[in-house]
RNA sequence: GCCGCUGUAGCUCAGCUGGUAGAGCGGCGCUUUCGUAAAGCGUAGGUCUCCGGUUCAAAUCCGGACAGCGGCUCCA
């Protein structure tokens, strides 16, 4: 079956949805309906407010239309047609009115059985082409009409579609499996990192083995930070709202500032953002066009009051660590500046074997509402024409989004995907001509003129979080050697062999590592409690520790020891050990 | 914030229509000294998230708060 034949199935079975919500509520208002990937979905506006119990009933209802070999037919109505057709009807009136504005001339419609429906299709022809066992309505939510927030929210109910039950039984079983990879579980699981009422929501904390993945990254990007003449800087967490007055995000995100009253009759506000630190360290002295660029990084957690429906797992927090940076330039170094952060952003994914798993963002303005951004439109123009540019330079294939772009600025986003498939952004590159100019930086250029910097705001990993949330799910918890917690741990076999145990703990503490980052001692633990090798092992895997070495006797005669990875088990002599542990 | 669902021991969960709680794993103790994914026995853990209300009686019903989950909106 091809896909536009599985797409008709999945919109056709909207209708069906609809037919047998109607049988409930003859008078349900009918919003949008699509066919999306797996599924599809219809909106509607119901008396009152329906829980996931009804959907059994539905499917039940669903599979007897079916049955009913109902014909999807198209015809079209008259603009006055249409509109008498859906006199009482809010939702369909505003898709003809919708409709007219485009400059249709008809309206078109799909007749199944006694249910006529304003719909452009495409639809199968009859509802025999659906595999009754082959769908499955899966939830309910609630969606705004039109998307907006001021609009009334109605009920989402979302299904799943495919030619077999086989394809939709392997579609539901992968999200099954997708759950098990889900950071939120591994987290736990895991011992990485925990959250506590008494702390608050969205304020994650990291355990000792969740602050090991931090500290290795952070030793990756000091790193390139080196060889990229990075410059880290380091600020306090708060400062005074008139900041954020100056900056322009008290105005756009009031919403979303934490604020700290001072005694002394001030107000702070806890920072969302380090851009206007930074922009006051540029402005602390004088500075020269030789000077530029001037690159700011910091690793440094923001607050950000977030609505509390937004909040989850490590994908969004209220305090987050961000590998922020600024780089202050000419506008002739921009394209440079950005290049450069391009290729640091691609090698740093390629090294964790990232890249490839993404999409890219060229987040431009929306024309339509200027009022959500700051700056001057030529500036602008400009800024999203050299983005653009970068973009088709390093082949990113990015995809123009408009109305994506920040406050200050056009940008490059990295879109990544989480194990149950929603995005989120990681790595990003923006461009920022307006900043500057409010905070009145300048450099004086080789005419002995004043003018203001371009800032390009940056970040490789994005935030802490949502980078050890995407590394976690990606490795599914088996972190490769470098980043693991918890690298080796030695399970004894009885209690006759801990002066052995010794001498190999005296060559992992003298072990370096060298890949791919230079990093300090090897992290071993030692596992002599009194129980069976079967449940040490067992409990080593569970704990997802990429090399256990087992220690008995026979080893201990032959100065060997056995070890246990994923991908088998092996003799190596202590002598050796040290060389052997190199290939990871 | 909005719509829906959920909150029982450290973890995973059971507890029907109201009669003050149970399992497995984990913990602890003893026995066992064991060769590649769970040794045996015993034992201690819970103001059933919190605060109110209804009731002779609430884990169970109602309201609110807090927290989590699935969406929507937002995301500097």
């Amino acid at each position: 079956m091809n896909d536009e034949q599985l797409q008709k199935i999945r919109h056709s079975l909207s209708h069906l949805m609809s037919m047998a919500v109607i049988q409930l509520y003859p008078n349900a208002g009918l919003g949008v309906g699509p066919a999306i990937d797996k599924g599809f979905y219809q909106d509607y506006d119901l008396p009152d407010s329906i829980n996931p119990n009804v959907l059994l009933k539905l499917e039940n209802k669903i599979k007897e239309l079916i049955k009913q070999d109902i014909k999807f037919e198209q015809h079209d109505m008259s603009f006055d047609e249409a509109y008498d057709f859906y006199k009482n009807d809010p939702y369909k009136t505003w898709f003809i009115d919708d409709l007219k504005s485009k400059g249709e001339t008809k309206v078109s419609f799909y007749k199944s059985g006694d249910f006529d429906n304003l719909c452009s299709g495409p639809h199968i022809t009859v509802t025999s082409e659906i595999n009754p066992d082959a769908f499955k309505l899966t939830k309910i939510a609630g969606a705004y009409w039109r998307g907006d927030e001021k609009n009334k929210m109605l009920q989402r109910i979302y299904g799943v579609a495919f030619e077999t039950k086989e394809d939709m039984d392997k579609y539901l079983e992968s999200q099954e499996q997708a759950k098990l990879r889900d950071h939120r579980r591994l987290g736990q699981e895991l011992d990485l990192f925990t959250f506590s009422d008494l702390v608050g929501a969205g304020l994650p904390m990291y355990t000792p083995r969740g602050t090991v993945l931090i500290d290795q990254l952070k030793g990756m990007l000091r790193e390139i930070s080196k060889k990229y003449d990075m410059l880290p800087v380091s600020i306090p967490h708060l400062a005074k709202i008139e900041l954020y007055e100056t900056s322009g995000h008290a105005a756009k995100f009031s919403d979303e500032l934490f604020c700290v009253k001072s005694h002394y009759d001030q107000e702070f506000i806890l920072k969302p953002v380090n851009c206007p630190h930074h922009t006051q360290i540029y402005a602390s002295n004088p500075r020269s066009y030789r000077d530029l660029p001037l690159r700011y990084i910091e690793q440094t957690m923001q607050y950000r009051d977030e609505k509390p429906g937004a909040i989850g797992g490590l994908q969004r927090t209220r305090g987050f660590t961000v590998d922020d940076g600024h780089t202050f330039c000419r506008p002739d170094q921009i394209e440079q500046e950005a290049s450069m952060i391009v290729e640091v952003v691609k090698g740093f994914y390629e090294n964790l074997g990232l890249w490839g798993n993404h999409w890219v963002s060229l987040s431009v303005s929306d024309p339509k509402t200027p009022e959500k951004y700051i700056g001057d439109p030529a500036d602008w123009t400009l800024a999203e024409k050299m983005l653009a540019d970068v973009a088709d330079k390093y082949k990113l294939d990015a995809k123009k989004m408009e109305g994506e772009a920040a406050l200050y600025g056009p940008k490059i986003d990295f879109m990544f995907q989480d194990a149950l498939g929603r995005e989120t952004q990681l790595a990003t590159i923006q461009l920022d001509f307006a900043m500057p100019k409010r905070f009145e930086l300048k450099y004086t250029d080789s005419e002995g003129i004043d003018n203001p910097p371009v800032m390009i705001h940056r970040a490789i990993l994005g935030s802490f979080e949502r980078f050890i949330m995407l590394l976690i799910e990606h490795y599914g918890g088996w972190f490769p050697f470098w980043l693991a917690p918890e690298q080796i741990r030695i399970l004894t076999i009885n209690d006759k062999v801990s002066d052995y145990v010794d001498q190999i703990k005296d060559v992992l503490r003298n072990v370096v590592l060298m890949k791919p980052i230079k990093y300090g001692d090897v992290r071993f633990s030692v596992d002599d409690r009194n129980e069976s090798l079967g449940k040490k092992i067992r409990e080593a895997t569970n704990w997802k520790i990429p090399v256990q070495i087992i220690v008995g006797q026979k080893d201990k005669d032959a100065r060997e020891v056995s070890i246990r990875t994923q991908s088998g088990e092996e003799k190596i002599k202590l002598d050796e050990l040290t060389d052997y542990l190199q290939k990871f």
